[in-house]
DNA sequence: CAATAATTTATTGTATACAAAAATGTTGAC
DNA sequence: GTCAACATTTTTGTATACAATAAATTATTG
């Protein structure tokens, strides 16, 4: 059951159900899945290692909040690790999943010319963790999810609004020429695109995010208060 | 409380007290540390997310066994994250840290000459730590740390039987070679010193893994039963 | 009326209780 | 003596109870 719930409130938070700096509270979260405290404690100091909730001594836990440096920081490791994960699929992807890369890419163009925000998203997942587990390396292939679960929930608010301004071609182009490299076993290139597109996707998200605090109002960002 | 049972346990796995495949069971525990279940159950559940304890489902948790693939796949990772470290390190270790490094090395050749092993793997501990720290960018820092931390339990049997076999001087050479190289800037060299560093760490691991196996019987590694 | 002190309420952290499952031990048949 | 079926004991997982601390509210005083 406590895994079940750990389960459920990380995609709340990687979806955007609870947003960075929401309260996580024991009792209504007992009560929302007809369970005792206790295994939502249990999945609440799960969530805290992970990284996606910040636990305070005798005070409600928060779904973690990063600072704007962290943010980048953030982003600046990502792009090493994500960079790494490609320089090795390029070098060790199996027949089949090389075969589902290429699928990925046509599904990709697909719904990019579609316009379809939602697919082009779930298709930039997929693509991420097909290059995760191409690395055939348990530990590489864990600490890339562990590392993009950190940053999903501010991820996850740039695709609330999914506002007009994101031009899906340009992440997709950047996805065909990642994509082109490993196939051609081309590790270099591989990551040096892989980092140039992870720094985009930063450059975007930042571009979301003070949109985004424009409207609602309460920042996102931790700030030098408590 | 519960955080002072996982850093106290923490250390035990990690000083090798508690052994790979050793039982954890909960009730003891509530007793060694004079508390109830609860808190020792956070713990285990902190541990495992750290990945120093493996949970089975109704069954007692144990100290995380990896399988002989599983560790070479560790050191791998380790090569590619320490090596990283290494590589920024040279670009952004501090003025005090550079300094820091330079007494480090001098400590550690002292104690090499002197053949104390306790110190030599004191000094290890640091200099890979100033490298983390000297990172200056929280995730990789906290990635590089966690990877170390699940890799310590196998390190640890290493230094259970301190043989005579381990030449201290070898990776002491080594460590003087990175922190030549961070010291002169030199990132590409500093990472790939630090990536063969581990790689020998590997070599050397395994052959006091294969001793102690030999002397002790019990398997510390992950087998396909269950 | 503002600011602070006292009181109440809410919420976390730990202990205990109990049910369910696994491990262990015992008996009996072959 | 070995194996299997049953009974017993451990041990986990969850619920509940309670104590301690923080937050909120009310009362009090200048």
């Amino acid at each position: 059951m406590a895994k079940e719930i750990s389960k459920q409130l990380t995609e709340m938070i990687v979806r955007g159900t609870y947003r960075p700096g929401d309260r996580l509270d024991e009792q209504s979260l007992a009560d929302q899945f007809s369970v005792s405290r206790t295994p939502v404690r249990e999945a609440i100091v799960k969530l805290a290692s992970a990284g996606l909730v910040q636990l305070r001594p005798r005070r409600s836990a928060l779904v973690r909040r990063m600072s704007e440096a962290e943010l980048s920081e953030a982003f600046e490791a990502m792009g090493e690790i994500e960079g790494l994960c490609a320089s090795y699929a390029a070098q060790r992807l199996s027949e089949a999943q090389r075969l589902r890369l290429k699928a990925l890419m046509q599904i990709s163009e697909q719904a990019c010319r579609d316009g379809d925000a939602t697919q082009a998203q779930d298709m930039d997942n997929e693509f991420h963790e097909l290059i995760h587990s191409g690395v055939r390396n348990w530990m590489i292939t864990s600490v890339a999810r562990e590392t993009r679960l950190k940053v999903s929930p501010y991820s996850a608010i740039g695709f609330i609004f999914d506002s007009e301004v994101i031009d899906l071609s340009v992440p997709h182009k950047q996805h065909c020429a990642i994509a082109d490299a490993i196939l051609a076993g081309d590790a270099a290139a591989a990551r040096s695109l892989m980092v140039e597109h992870v720094g985009h996707n930063y450059l975007t998200l930042q571009e979301l995010l003070s949109q985004a605090q424009r409207h609602s109002g309460t920042s996102l960002f931790e700030n030098e208060e408590d």
